[in-house]
DNA sequence: ATGTCCACCTGCTGGC
DNA sequence: TGCCAGCAGGTGGACA
């Protein structure tokens, strides 16, 4: 799924369809996914006008002028289909639009989800209450980093996926981060010097805009929303190529599973 | 509080 | 060819 930069790409890619749009209807075809879908849903959002699209973390935004937030997460395995010429299994959600234009929320996995929220509440929804910045603002820096991670025993990995400390970051770009910065994945989040956090924060910044100016990285079942394929994953340095050799140094890139997941990293480059 | 593991669900791939 | 184990982007709850 969809990390930051492909909730983005997405967000993007919803935009020119939605904004400004009237909802037409709005049907489901299952009662849930993660969650149970909200039942007043189609009901609030039918008739409404979409005034923006946002995005928090790796949740999509769709406000309208009732005052009203859609929040979608796309899970692992979610997307959007825009205008699709047929429906096919695992479309959960159809949006339809006064223009006629039709978008599908397609999650085979069903670990995704739909709220409805008021927009002047956003920050009371539960997913966002504990929520630390996006990584991409001006607020997720060095001295932010430094002061999160102090003391901590935990694998920096682990806690640069923790969406208290920092909200956006998923498996593949924290691996991606970790590599450009130089830091070993396992290393304790409090035993990282003042000046490779610093370094650390540059790298995701960096890791993140790159995927999200490539449109998104392209996994097996991640397509935009206009249907073309991401391409970021042809720039991964260590995410996904366990032996092969690293772009930096030539050594082996390894590959660890832990707690389900897994995690790829240059012994020799990251310490 | 902190750290670790597992469940949730479907689909695909690779090895036998 | 068929079957089955293993693995996949996230989140949140249950432990110690």
């Amino acid at each position: 799924m969809p990390e930051l930069p492909e909730v983005e790409t997405t967000v993007r890619g919803l935009r020119p369809v939605l904004e400004g749009a009237r909802i037409a209807r709005l049907t489901t075809r299952r009662a849930d996914l993660r969650r149970p879908f909200p039942g007043d849903l189609a009901q609030r959002m039918t008739g409404a006008v979409v005034t923006q699209l946002g995005r928090r973390a790796k949740y999509g935004l769709i406000g309208t002028d009732r005052g009203d937030t859609m929040i979608f997460h796309l899970g692992m395995s979610g997307r959007w289909r825009v205008d699709p010429s047929v429906e096919l299994p695992h479309d959960h959600l159809i949006v339809e639009t006064g223009a006629g234009r039709r978008l599908a929320l397609n999650d085979p996995r069903r670990f995704g989800s739909v709220d409805l929220v008021a927009t002047d509440r956003l920050a009371d929804y539960p997913p966002f209450a504990q929520m630390g910045p996006e990584p991409m603002g001006p607020a997720f820096d060095a001295a932010y980093l430094a002061r999160a991670l102090e003391g901590r025993q935990a694998p920096v990995k682990a806690l640069l996926l923790d969406q208290r400390i920092v909200a956006g970051l998923g498996n593949i770009y924290v691996c991606e981060a970790l590599h450009i910065a130089g830091i070993a994945p396992s290393r304790a989040g409090g035993r990282i010097a003042t000046s490779r956090i610093a370094g650390l924060v540059d790298a995701i910044k960096q890791v993140l805009a790159a995927a999200i100016e490539a449109g998104g990285s392209s996994l097996r079942d991640y397509v935009r929303p206009d249907g073309e394929l991401g391409y970021f994953s042809k720039q991964w340095r260590v995410y996904g190529r366990a032996g092969a050799a690293c772009g930096v140094c030539g050594g082996q890139v390894q590959r660890r599973a832990e707690g389900g997941r897994s995690t790829f990293w240059c012994a020799n480059c990251q310490r």
